[in-house]
DNA sequence: AACTGATCCAACCGCTAAGTG
DNA sequence: GCACTTAGCGGTTGGATCAGT
């Protein structure tokens, strides 16, 4: 029985109490962190039993993953992080929690609020959702059937990828008023390398237009390959006999399959090792490090974001959905060479699992804390 | 100063999947 | 196989805040 901040109630949960709703007090938290550090995570709602809280388990989880849990990043999203969460959604559809496994420190229900609001402005300006080198998947289509950015409707923004104008903050007089990232200059547009939210990635050649796939289930149509030029899947590789070193929408070779096999292999090898009891007993060691949590096998996979923490299945869907780590690459290429940015000076960041960043790209994706000048989630 | 609308964000709700007996 | 419990996900809501009028 963990009392703690005061306010105990001898007659605590699960004991007839009324649950208390509404936001939570500082008391209430502290309660709550001290449950997590004393029993872990999970067993929701033992809380009610354990400690004075009257909260239902389900708040108490809510409560500990989107702001108590250590590593949140607070505070707006960057640039790069806005450009992921388009990439993403393009990808994945409303599928946040996937998202948030892609951002690090960044909660579901942040990017599901930056999305929805983002969706509610874009609708009514007029403006597509997704940059004209970013084609969503069908259930994107199926999801907002009146996207302003079909093939047949004009963009308001010229179409080259090359010289295409992200309309993520707009010029003065379109910025809403709270504009995400205070410390990027307003009159800076986003013009994207031709290279970045590569529409031609591996996993952008899996879109699928076949409802089957696309549809529910929601393994965001991202589990086969097709081509959309050529109107087959790409399921070669699959089958096993794999010649696949060409992505037949761009011509150009990739590593997709190799990238694939080392994914599944990686998956595989996490599956085992979650096949512990207990479901998602996650995040344990996000208390311990940083990378650890959130890029935790990078050095053994190639494969810049991690898929530590996800139940085999998780595991399962979510490899055909990550990135790859040429889109990220790419992503931080586009980062570097960003006029706001780019300072001409590069060094170098290596971490433990030797992901090996230079300065910009470590900065981008870690912005160091102006107040405290330390690396959010890094001790 | 008061009002209004837009935006942000925390929290809740309902549903579903996974785990357990 | 079934019922029940637990955890997680996505949708929605409502209060707080801010900017414009």
């Amino acid at each position: 029985m963990i009392v703690y901040g005061g306010g105990a109630s001898e007659e605590g949960g699960g004991r007839g109490v009324v649950l208390k709703k509404g936001p939570w007090t500082v008391a209430e938290d502290e309660t709550l962190a001290a449950y997590v550090r004393e029993y872990g995570e999970g067993n929701w709602n033992a809380v009610q039993k354990k400690t004075w809280l009257a909260r239902c388990g389900k708040s108490c989880r809510l409560r500990w993953a989107n702001h108590l849990r250590p590593n949140l990043r607070k505070g707006s999203f960057t640039p790069e992080e806005e450009r992921l969460i388009i990439q993403l959604h393009s990808q994945l559809g409303n599928k946040w929690a996937r998202m948030a496994a892609q951002l690090p420190g960044r909660t579901d229900n942040e990017i599901k609020n930056y999305w929805n609001t983002r969706l509610k402005r874009f609708q009514r300006q007029g403006l597509p959702l997704y940059p004209p080198d970013i084609s969503p998947n069908n259930h994107q289509q199926q999801m907002y059937p009146q996207q302003p950015n079909t093939p047949s409707s004009p963009l308001p923004f010229p179409t080259p990828a090359s010289s295409f104008t992200f309309p993520l903050l707009q010029p003065p007089s379109l910025c809403p008023k709270r504009c995400y990232n205070t410390a990027f200059s307003p009159k800076a547009s986003y013009t994207s390398s031709p290279t970045f939210l590569n529409t031609h990635s591996p996993l952008s050649s899996y879109q699928s237009t076949n409802p089957v796939y696309s549809m529910k289930h929601e393994l965001s149509s991202n589990q086969i390959p097709y081509s959309a030029s050529l109107g087959v899947y790409q399921v070669s590789k699959f089958l096993g006999n794999g010649d696949c070193n060409q992505n037949l929408n761009t011509g150009l070779p990739t590593n997709t399959c190799q990238l694939l096999e080392d994914l599944m292999e990686e998956a595989e090898a996490l599956a085992d090792s979650f096949r512990a009891p207990k479901r998602r007993q996650l995040m344990e060691d996000n208390n311990n490090n940083f990378f650890s949590g959130s890029f935790g096998h990078c050095g053994s996979s190639n494969n810049l974001f991690s898929l530590q923490g996800l139940t085999p299945k998780e595991d399962e869907s979510l490899q055909m959905n990550t990135m790859q780590d040429e889109d990220i690459t790419k992503l931080l290429d586009w980062g570097s060479e960003s006029e706001e940015i780019s300072n001409g000076q590069s060094s170098v960041v290596t971490t433990e699992n030797n992901l090996v960043l230079d300065d910009h790209q470590f900065a981008l994706l870690f912005p160091v804390d102006d107040d405290t000048n330390n690396l959010p989630g890094i001790c």
